[in-house]
RNA sequence: GGGUGCAUAGCUCAGCGGUAGAGCACUCGCCUUACAAGCGAGGGGUCACUGGUUCGAACCCAGUUGCGCCCACCA
């Protein structure tokens, strides 16, 4: 590995750069070189801390989005980062096989040819899928390339990968003989039209405009009414329920009442579960196609009465069977109404209605037999292990609704009745008998049948922290990279994926201790990708954004740079086209900054020795201690994932401090006549810039590499030190690993920091008159500066006089104006004359100014309670606030009647 | 229905107890020898509303209004 600290001075005749970058003729070449040099490819057998984070693994069937490009932007800064620390950073890449959006999609592409799933069978589906894998899936991994993605190619996982199904097989198995895995009959959420089973979390509700009609059941003293939004339901109708405590009906529990159009009487039962307030008090009760009716059903022992197919059409016989359940509804009202059942109608009557999160379906309630996780257990220690702050939670307001969820969670349907996935490794007999098959085990013979159904999607994703490093076996890479350091992914899959890899990472790796099998250490959650306005981005709205398009464009820089400047912890990113041409802009402004530097001899790569710290001049002291300041900041906030303040700290240091004012301040040393005093310049600006780059570069890969080789001749600033002061890292056992330590960029410096800020003050002071007075910018104006002898400016006039272009008075310098800033009056020949309209407006604003600053001091300071109760350092801080302002009221009032006499 | 978050410059947001900040947009002047994808200067905000706590509130507390998100088996 190299590092910047080669002593040798760059090289004569480096590469020029041209006066713009263009990121198209750079990343490619970067990215394979890379990849080549073996960087991203991390060492099972690494004595350095790991530090691991694992893709959240896209959809097979996606290509990369916007959203993508967020997360990999923020997981790509974070490992490279690492990297440069000395970690053994692995980020592994890989993809989810997306049980139903797979499915699916072939199903799509089999459907223009006219066929259908069932037309080729099972097995010649599944073989579709994988050949359609092989064509078209993982289009989502090249274009990560183009994102600068640092991955682990020799790592890549698939979660049906022989390796990663034999991990789904040994847990199933395991879940199994702990009683944790069931099979049981139940009221699930169904998808019509997918006609699998869903997990609760894929089911979108959403207020739909429904009716509530309100039903007699039965006729004279017997009768009761009853209120639906589901009318088609009463047809499966084997019970009215009440309120137990509700006078109304008392008379009625324990007898029957007449069930219209179906010529069955079904009994009246009493059940807590009824509010009696709401509609009549009395409840129709469907035990198979609504969950509370089941549950009351069973209480009760009812019988379920199934009436609809699994493609929700009505199996009940009689004129409604074959209707599909939304053609039943109209028609069963109907039929009520004609015998006069019908008490009232109400609508419109919104009401929260599922929605399959595929497909957007209304899901159908179905009573069927369906494989369960027993959650309970897993999920209690997935609580503590956040509770207990094993797991960390980045923003940490957002833990809150993980206990929410994880605290109170149903068990988990996994079963689905789809063909692409992992089959449930469970046999029955003939007889009745049902064997779980482990991985190891012979599978059954003569006589038995797989389970049809395969698992949920979200089962094997929810084993990838350690499924794609070779669980069940104890290998090298398991050892060295699980647990892994950060789960960085959007808030809105916390619940689909976050938490179930910790219910499966605790108990999978339960062995391994309680401080090691959390399956992360930290959940860094960022939030949605928006537009300009805030508005989330949608196909239909036409405002999406293309990663790709933009890559194109601006560069995978500035893209990288547009999010990450946008990305707080758990917030939403809002993103426009102006934006991203901004950060395009700051591109190039290091680009140019070094090719700055490049052109005045920076050198690079030398060390600063305490010797050569003793001769430094103040903006080079300055810069250095601006730099250190900014380096211990960055590092800081890159520890908390704060990625909009990392980039927003670098972006201000690296344009309006290192290139407004220190590249304009050390021309004058760099030009000037003193060879040793210059030669130490071009030092500091190499180490500062070097040291820029380097801070830079996980937000901005391309750009930095590109600069910081042109720069150092180095080899790779991917695998230079990381300048940071290293913290206690999440990853590894806190120790601070890294050359980089050594390399923290130096002490503050207060004392050139106030010379040069005064500098700035004058400089800005006089430009402001420059302005004002419509003198061009560029127009050479003599000027001396009376009184900077008695100032901490006065060894810097030269540097001052070339900021403000003021040359040298010449025989005969007849001062027509002036202007005052920090002690020092600057007499200035315009030759021209002023222009006192000009400068009247300008001291009365100031005047103005310094008034009102003045007034709210000596408000503050004229109370009692104020001097009193406030500490001391904010009276004192209000006490010169105060002198200063009425100081600067006197010069100004000075000045404005200096101005008055000269006019007349 | 239950949670929870947000209301700050035209837009997107930062600030979270001591006299309001950034980016973009806007105005004016500049092709000043790294950069016009640039440089310099400037304008713009009763920090949603009403009370309270405090010497002092954009910041803490309560309420109001308006948005947003998450969860949810009330017919």
């Amino acid at each position: 590995m190299t590092t910047a600290d080669n002593t040798e001075p760059p090289a004569d005749g480096r590469r020029q750069l041209p006066p713009q970058y263009l990121p198209g003729e750079v990343e490619d070449r970067r990215y394979q070189d890379w990849v080549d040099a073996g960087y991203f490819t991390a060492d099972a057998a690494s004595a350095a801390p790991s530090f691991t984070i694992m893709i959240p693994p896209p959809n097979v069937t996606g290509s990369l989005h916007i959203g993508h490009a967020l997360d990999h932007t923020l997981i790509d800064a974070l490992v490279r980062r690492r990297r440069m620390q000395g970690y053994n950073a692995l980020w592994l890449p890989g993809t989810d096989h997306a049980g139903i959006a797979t499915q699916n999609v072939v199903e799509r592409e089999l459907a223009k040819e006219g066929l259908s799933r069932h037309d080729l069978g099972r097995d010649a589906f599944v073989e579709r899928v994988w050949q359609w894998k092989a064509n078209y899936g993982g289009k989502i991994l090249d274009q990560m390339r183009s994102l600068g993605d640092s991955v682990d190619w020799s790592r890549e996982r698939f979660t049906m990968d022989a390796g990663l199904s034999r991990a789904v097989q040994t847990i199933f198995k395991r879940l199994f003989d702990d009683g944790l895995i069931y099979r049981a009959q139940r009221i699930i959420n169904w998808c019509p039209r997918c006609m699998t089973a869903l997990s609760d979390i894929e089911v979108d509700h959403s207020d739909d405009e429904g009716e509530l009609v309100s039903i007699r059941y039965g006729d004279g003293d017997a009768a009761v009414v009853v209120a639906t939004t589901r009318v088609e339901t009463m047809l499966g109708d084997t019970a009215v329920a009440v309120h137990p405590d509700d006078a109304r009906y008392t008379h009625l529990v324990g007898t029957t009442v007449e069930l219209p159009l179906t010529g069955r009487h079904i009994p009246v039962v009493a059940d807590p579960h009824v509010d009696p307030e709401f509609g009549t008090g009395a409840v129709k009760v469907t035990p198979a196609h609504d969950p509370d009716d089941f549950e009351i059903g069973r209480r009760h022992d009812l019988p379920s009465l199934t009436i609809m197919d699994e493609r929700a059409l009505i199996t009940a016989a009689g004129p409604f069977e074959g209707l599909d359940r939304f053609e039943a509804r109209p028609a069963v009202l109907a039929a009520l109404r004609a015998e006069g059942r019908v008490v009232a109608e109400q609508r419109p009557y919104p009401h929260a209605v599922g929605h399959c999160d595929r497909c957007g379906t209304t899901v159908e309630p179905r009573l069927s037999l369906q494989w369960f996780v027993k959650v309970e257990p897993l999920a209690k220690a997935a609580g503590d292990a956040v509770r207990d702050g094993r797991v960390r939670i980045y923003p940490a307001q957002l833990a809150a609704r993980y206990f929410d969820w994880v605290d109170d969670m149903h068990d988990w349907c996994i079963s689905r009745q789809l063909w692409w996935g992992h089959r449930i490794p469970v046999w029955y007999s003939a007889g009745g008998e049902v064997r779980c098959v482990g991985p190891e085990d012979e599978p059954p013979g003569e006589g038995w049948t797989q389970d049809p159904d395969v698992l949920d999607t979200w089962f094997s994703s929810a084993l990838w922290p350690f499924s794609t490093l070779g669980w069940p076996d104890q290998t090298p890479d398991l050892r060295a990279f699980y647990p892994t350091s950060v789960l960085v992914t959007g808030y809105d899959i916390l619940f689909f994926w976050v938490a179930r890899m910790m219910l499966f990472g605790l108990y999978a790796m339960a062995d391994a201790g309680p401080g090691q099998s959390v399956p992360f250490r930290q959940v860094a959650l960022h939030g949605l990708v928006r537009d300009a306005f805030g508005k989330k981005m949608s196909k239909s709205r036409g405002n999406t954004v293309d990663p790709l398009d933009w890559i194109a464009r601006f560069g995978a820089d500035a893209t990288r740079f547009t999010l990450a400047r946008g990305a707080s912890p758990g917030g939403d990113v809002a993103l426009s086209e102006e934006w991203v041409a901004g950060s395009r802009n700051f591109c190039n402004k290091l680009w140019n900054a070094t090719r700055f530097a490049l052109m005045n001899g920076a050198v690079a790569g030398s060390e600063l020795t305490q010797d050569d710290r003793a001769r430094l001049s103040v903006p080079d002291r300055w810069v250095l201690s601006r730099l250190a300041a900014v380096t211990a900041e960055a590092d800081a906030l890159f520890e908390e994932f704060e990625f909009a303040k990392v980039s927003d700290v670098l972006y201000h240091f690296a344009w309006d401090e290192f290139c407004d004012w220190y590249l304009e301040l050390a021309k004058a040393a760099l030009n000037g006549a003193d060879e040793a005093a210059a030669g130490l310049t071009r030092r500091v600006l190499g180490y500062v810039l070097d040291r820029l780059l380097r801070l830079i570069h996980p937000l901005m890969p391309f750009v930095t590499e590109e600069l910081w080789t042109a720069l150092t001749g180095g080899e790779s600033v991917m695998v230079a030190p990381w300048p940071g002061v290293l913290a206690d890292a999440g990853a590894g056992a806190g120790a601070a690993v890294g050359v980089g330590a050594a390399a923290a960029a130096g002490a503050a410096d207060p004392a050139a920091e106030a010379v040069v800020e005064s500098l700035m003050r004058l400089v800005t002071g006089v430009r402001r008159f420059r302005a004002d007075q419509g003198l061009r910018p560029g127009q050479p104006v003599p000027a001396v500066f009376a009184g900077i002898g008695d100032t901490s400016l006065a060894a810097h006039e030269p540097s001052i006089r070339a900021l403000l272009r003021l040359t040298e008075p010449a025989a005969g310098f007849t001062p027509n104006a002036s202007v005052q800033a920090e002690g020092i009056t600057v007499r200035l020949d315009t030759s021209s004359g002023i222009d006192v309209a000009a400068e009247r407006r300008r001291l009365t604003k100031d005047l103005a100014a310094a008034q009102a600053d003045a007034e709210v001091s000596q408000r503050k300071l004229s109370s009692q309670s104020f001097l009193d109760r406030a500490p001391a350092d904010v009276v004192a801080k209000s006490r010169d606030r105060l002198a200063a302002a009425q100081a600067e009221i006197a010069r100004l009032r000075e000045r404005l009647t200096a101005l008055a006499d000269a006019a007349s």
